[in-house]
DNA sequence: CACACCCTACCTTCTGATAGGGTGTCCGTC
DNA sequence: GACGGACACCCTATCAGAAGGTAGGGTGTG
């Protein structure tokens, strides 16, 4: 009924928030202790090495991305909502501090110095966000939604950085509304709504 | 004649390089000492403390870009040629691979487990860069040169958040060209040419 | 019994930092 | 010009603590 273990998920979750305000190097076994209220010792016999918890988490928060994206698309059908969906998303993550940056982000900006198998993983949530991205727009493209300026895959990758450059913004100035500040706009151009936003074309 | 001393110019060459690759935590002094050829209690002689190496590197790194859009600013007049001199720098230094990353971003996305006098001066640059993107976009703009969908100041946090993002899409995906891909859409946008780039209007 | 889970105790290596000594160079005074 | 302090620079040696990890034992439960 219950979880079977929850420590195994306590020290994932504790990790995760960890690995989110610092990094790779910006966390120890020692913190993850102090916080889930176990031994050293204890949390390696549910990892045994620093890369097996990492690896782990990423692969976990992969796949839940990619659970949370296809129940997306089962709830919502409009290519532009589903967007809006996955940006308030985050700003709510960012607003609640719950989760004020996206592991993988994080990870990758230190993918010189991350562990090769924590890497991959790492590659993968950006390969396959960016592939759902590029299904969404293409969709929204062809439905006549969604108004591209080039490729469904080109725009896919600038939306996707634009993202995380909001999440980095957020982060820097201290102020969880900067993620919309930045994303805002990005969804308005993608809109192709019948009114033109400010684009006043003579007659 | 010469430089009075190199060698803490080394240092924090070097501490630079290592800080883009991993962060604020993923690098030691052991590591500044083995390329620079120096022992570890040398570099404090140069630099008493850790906090007092990164702060010195990022307070000179904010200065010299500082003056590099200064620079700019004298040797380039026209606004969006500004705004692509500013991306093909940066696009340059992740093809050869001299700074794959801007290590304020860098350090920005460590901000909560950031010594707090780093910190300052990291968000000091972002204020920065922002006031200076503002300035361009406000002045294209009033030129007619620039195509703004919001304020100047909303565009330019649009702007810096979609290079970071480009940054760290080019280095998760392992691809230089990334880059472009991400700010060259950007670029495109804000230009308002006499040719409507794909809008192609009924009428 | 076997196994999951957590513990104490310990190990090795790295980390940032300090103490103190050895060079060399510049500079003022005799 | 000689002398000696002041200082910049780099060194060896050493430290305390944190890092990731191991060994092995004590519980419980199926």
């Amino acid at each position: 009924m219950s979880n079977l273990s929850t420590t195994s998920d306590d020290i994932l979750a504790c990790a995760r928030s960890l690995i989110v305000a610092g990094g790779y190097n910006g966390f120890s076994y020692a913190d993850i202790a102090d916080v889930v209220g176990i031994r050293k010792a204890s949390i390696h016999h549910h990892f045994p090495s620093k890369v097996d918890l990492v690896r782990t988490l990423v692969a976990r928060h992969r796949q839940n991305a990619e659970a949370g994206l296809a129940n997306l698309e089962r709830q919502v059908s409009d290519p532009l909502e589903q967007l809006r969906s996955y940006t308030g998303y985050w700003q709510a993550c960012i607003a609640d501090a719950s989760a004020p940056f996206c592991v993988c982000a994080l990870l990758a900006s230190q993918l010189p110095v991350l562990p090769e198998e924590v890497g991959l993983e790492v590659r993968a949530h950006f390969r396959s966000l960016s592939a759902w991205l590029t299904s969404v727009l293409e969709r929204g493209s062809r439905h006549g939604q969604l108004q591209l300026a080039s490729t469904p895959r080109a725009e896919a990758e600038v939306f996707m950085a634009t993202v995380h450059g909001a999440m980095l913004s957020a982060r820097a100035y201290g102020d969880p509304k900067m993620f919309g500040v930045v994303t805002g706009p990005l969804l308005e151009r993608l809109a192709s709504h019948g009114h033109d936003r400010d684009e006043r074309r003579p007659i």
